[in-house]
DNA sequence: AGTTGTGAAGACTTTCACAGCT
DNA sequence: AGCTGTGAAAGTCTTCACAACT
């Protein structure tokens, strides 16, 4: 059976894995496609085919059962599973914020590394990993078995920085800035910028 | 000839917009499709298609006219007309974050309002908006005619709080956090969780 | 009885190939 | 001459409807 996910189904899955936790922990045992259709606003039709891509039965009459399902997405999609170690580009406003983000405890990654080009930066701010010049980036990257970058740095530098990324072997990158980052396969990319954000919903 | 443009089209339209700016800074008057393809990895039938739904010819044998492709697909789309007004709920770290980013000034969207439940932050904040307790957030939203909020309040709170802002009659919500929002079809979602897309860029 | 799992249909998106335009 | 614009084909994803399972 075992097939390639496609992407949508994965976001959606990994989106899942989330909720069957929040269910897991007010004591829910099992849910129906019905109710997770409720709850997310994906068809039932979807969340069915989504997984029976697992592979693995997960259901009985009652529906799914919630920790089960929760596992087998969880080891279908190795999340959780490995530590994945992450850097910081960029130490502004935001790079600062998500240094100071609580989430990632809750998660597989950790930020071992924080890089900025300002020196004056890199030695003010506290943060609970070390922070480097920008120029120490690939040697670091390389030391740290870094494997993803959050990149939160401005836009006029974007590029560059990423294609430096790229060629460290770095696996994916978090995009907060807008520009358009075309990089070779082996580097994946997240986009995550605000105002492209709040354009595609005041275009819709 | 002027049709429905996709979702997918719609997201690299916007984009390319952005890109044909920097474009036009630099000086370049004309670009081709293949040229669009190694700028940023879309195919030249992609970006063909996607100006041609446009609707309106931006082209000659040279390639497109830069400046009149992105006039043309920011009247489509209604990018950048009116100035369009926006709040910020939660003002943590990330919201803070938020507030003082510049990004915005170059773009349609005003930050109007910032709200949120500890009353000691948004007296002690400073932001080049007002701010107020979440508790007048109906009424604000009202009175600011505000269209689109910046949701980054923590996790537990972010359902019920996205639920009050879709009864304001809010068009559009950027989620910042990993919850899954499931509202009325009057308000619109983008989700830009980190996690979601580390996690994303680690089973690609 | 009630829910899933899934072949088949349908809808949507991308890719191809080349006519057509300037 | 060289590019775009687009009908048609291919590919992908979602929806439907119902058999199959417990």
């Amino acid at each position: 059976m075992e097939q390639k996910i496609s992407k949508p189904a994965r976001e959606r899955l990994i989106r899942l894995a989330r909720l069957l936790e929040q269910f897991e922990k007010s004591g829910k045992t099992t849910v129906s496609s019905a109710e997770i259709q409720n709850r997310t606003g994906w068809t039932s039709f979807t969340i069915r085919r989504d997984v029976s891509m697992l592979g693995v039965r997960c259901a009985n009459t009652t529906g799914y059962n919630v920790s089960l399902l929760k596992k087998t997405i969880r080891n279908t999609l190795s999340l959780g599973k490995a530590e994945k170690r992450c850097c910081i580009v960029g130490l502004g406003r935001l790079g600062e914020a998500l240094a100071g983000f609580s989430g990632f405890a809750n998660s597989s990654f950790v930020i071992v590394a924080g890089f900025d080009s300002n020196v004056n930066r890199t030695e003010t701010l506290r943060a609970p990993f070390p922070l480097y010049s920008t120029s120490k980036m690939e040697q670091v990257i390389a030391n740290e078995k870094i494997e993803y970058a959050i990149l939160a740095v401005p836009e006029t530098v974007a590029e560059q920085i990423s294609l430096r990324l790229s060629v460290c072997g770095i696996r994916g990158i978090v995009n907060y800035t807008t520009a358009i980052l075309h990089l070779p396969e082996t580097t994946a990319v997240e986009n995550l910028s605000v105002i492209d954000a709040l354009q595609n919903l005041s275009c819709k």
